[in-house]
DNA sequence: CTACAATCTGTAGTAACTACAGATGCAAGC
DNA sequence: GCTTGCATCTGTAGTTACTACAGATTGTAG
């Protein structure tokens, strides 16, 4: 009988979304308060679809704020999607520049490891990299 | 008369630390306690290399925990190479693996954006993509 | 003597969870 | 009826690495 609706463990099978998360996204207000039987939670398919939805945005690196605002977005179907074109440019830019800032920081950790490598300095290069003036 | 030390603001300045980081880092004992004078602090040159290190390593992206590690194994001179030759490879590969993490977000984000770009369709592609099945 | 900059201590806030402790409920097996 | 075990519950505290105050002091320059 599925009228119940989906306990918690099984929405958060479903999603990928650990229970302590689930229940820590009702709390913040970004998934909405389930109907309850007792004290349980049991969710249903839009449920399901927006804690999907949630962890997607998450994975592309979206700020709980932005998916916030993304979810607002999503429920006027394509008149807000100038907005959501906005809020997607300026995060992908946010990322590419953290990918600029590991990038170089991957350049000198793997020179001064190759260094390590290459052998016999009279101290070790890692240090000295840190430590030159 | 220099006798008396580099007060906190200057070594703040000469690191690029920030005061309260500064003093959040003898908090955790990452740095010594520096002498007092009253209740102010005052640091001498190995204060400023000291920082300057943290402030590098911090720059490569190392934790905190290994930035300590790095600083004992740093006191012993070469002796400890192999050591921070291992820390730095771990963590080279933690760098590589955010790199291409973020990569893989920058490739999703930016066809979706492209796609917005691109104009006329009948939803938004971005709210399609976090949406789909 | 007074204004001002620098410094002080101590606490709380940030992001996004994660990790418990200890209680409660429900179903199945004996 | 009773026990065992799992799922769930609430509520709090911890994580990382700082940052941001509030409110008190102190040293110095005019």
């Amino acid at each position: 009988m599925a009228h119940v609706g989906i306990p918690i463990g099984e929405l958060s099978r479903r999603t990928g979304c650990n229970i302590e998360t689930i229940r820590y996204y009702e709390g913040i207000t970004l998934l909405p308060a389930p109907r309850r039987r007792g004290r349980f939670r049991f969710y249903d398919d839009d449920d399901v679809a927006r804690l999907t939805f949630v962890r997607r945005a998450r994975e592309l690196g979206f700020t709980l704020v932005e998916v916030r605002a993304l979810l607002g977005l999503a429920a006027n179907g394509q008149a807000a999607c100038e907005e959501v074109r906005e809020i997607s440019a300026t995060h992908l830019s946010a990322v590419r520049g953290r990918i600029a800032d590991l990038r170089a920081m991957e350049r000198v950790l793997s020179a001064a490891v190759r260094q390590c490598d290459r052998g016999q300095q009279l101290s070790c290069p890692l240090i000295d990299a840190l430590s030159a003036n």
